[in-house]
DNA sequence: CTACCTTTGTTAGTGGCACTAACGTTTTGC
DNA sequence: GCAAAACGTTAGTGCCACTAACAAAGGTAG
């Protein structure tokens, strides 16, 4: 008796939940193998794109693009103040507000995260043919938007 | 000035990881909402499953065969255990191992998860069609097979 | 038979992420 | 002017993926 390879059982194989949780296991880890070269996390790269495509912004407005929680998005600008990727301010305008603004340097910083994502994401998809990637890519959002939060809750939300 | 909706960057919309990471996110809730209904988690249907499948097994097959860690499974029979809807004995022919034994009560909680399964996954590829349906699991499959550790590693390993 | 390597079950611990709750402060809507 | 909402922040929960190490047992080679 040699070790068995005991493989998945047929019924556990099919079930799109879970092949949607193995695949997104094994994005991760593509993403995140790259990303560690630069001591960065996806979120990192999220909120620089975010600031790059829209501008300045406010936590809360970053935190709606990016899907990022209000409370999670505290330590992500943290992280990246730190490295002088961003300048986090008072709004004068609005006292509640702080104002997030893309230094030089954080321009910088995307331009690199940039290149290792789409690096990663070419390995992800690479068993796919064009044609593939972008009806998963499709099938993917139509899944997403399907299943959004509809009516945003008045405070604590998303 | 109302309240901005502040939507995504069309630069992360489209990116595969994230689609895959919120897909993922989707799926995992309304197995979760469900599940909750039992009192459990997805481990323990995955578990249920491959023992029904499969027949009696010791801990570290149901490991490989279910993609759980060694060091997680312990957990996760303790709860069945608890449930009564497995067996943990022994196994007198290789005294490292347990061996793991379905219960009639661990029989009928898997169906009643199974129900609660099949209703999630039904609820989450709702807006494709069935064409579509068939199409993401093929896609997904592909791309999980792809991107297996091939040289399953000598000891502390899945 | 003995020395070595592997497997097994188990404990402990880490880190990331999704998510909730509560707070003090400030702004907005009626 | 007052109540409701938004903002930044702190704290904490729970699930999950993943690593490390250990003792006990089994397999293998010489």
């Amino acid at each position: 008796m040699s070790t068995t390879p005991e493989p998945a059982p047929a019924r556990l194989r099919t079930i799109p939940s879970r092949l949607l949780a193995g695949a997104s296991i094994v994005a991760d880890r593509l993403v995140n193998e790259r990303l560690a070269a630069e001591g960065a996390r996806k979120w990192h790269f999220a909120v620089l794109v975010a600031l790059a495509e829209s501008g300045a912004a406010s936590q809360a407005d970053l935190s709606r693009s990016t899907g990022i929680y209000r409370s999670d998005m505290v330590a992500v600008l943290n992280e990246l103040a730190n490295g002088a990727y961003i300048r986090r301010e008072p709004d004068p305008a609005d006292r509640r507000r702080n104002v997030i603004t893309l230094t030089p340097a954080g321009r910088r910083h995307l331009e690199r995260l940039d290149t290792l994502i789409t690096d990663a994401q070419r390995e992800l998809l690479a068993p796919l043919t064009p044609r593939q990637q972008d009806e998963l890519t499709h099938l993917l959002t139509v899944l997403t938007e399907h299943h959004r939060p509809q009516h945003p809750r008045p405070d604590d939300a998303r």
